[in-house]
DNA sequence: CGAGTGACCGCAA
DNA sequence: ATTGCGGCCACTC
């Protein structure tokens, strides 16, 4: 591969994974790095979030407590407003039920 | 080119 | 159970 892809490829694959995440489903950072074959680079999927491609649906990602993220546009509040709409169970504590609408790519 | 930083995770007190 | 710190890897300025 002497091509360029290898540069960006953990961006690609990360925003690649995320694109496809089925409505009413949730991943958390921790899983989409190591998918992304990094399993350490959890940050940087968040960093990927921050200024990667605002138009995937970030807001199904979520912490590996089911805890939703904090720095979303609109806050906690708006991406809880989000999943409700999706079909995830958002609770009062602004955590979703990750053990059972978490997804993994097949 | 170098340094800082981060939408995290895991462990320790 | 909660709080604090470090490590980790990739991205941006």
């Amino acid at each position: 591969m002497s091509t360029q892809q290898a540069d960006k490829d953990f961006r690609r694959r990360v925003q690649a994974l995320v694109a496809q995440i089925p409505k009413g489903r949730v991943m958390t950072y921790g899983q989409i790095a190591a998918l992304c074959g990094s399993p350490r680079a959890a940050r940087i999927v968040g960093g990927i979030a921050h200024y990667g491609e605002e138009k995937l649906p970030w807001q199904r990602v979520v912490h590996k407590d089911g805890h939703l993220a904090v720095g979303y546009p609109g806050g906690v509040e708006g991406q809880k407003q989000v999943l409700a709409s999706e079909g995830v169970g958002v609770d009062n504590e602004y955590r979703v039920d990750i053990a059972k609408i978490l997804w993994s790519p097949r």
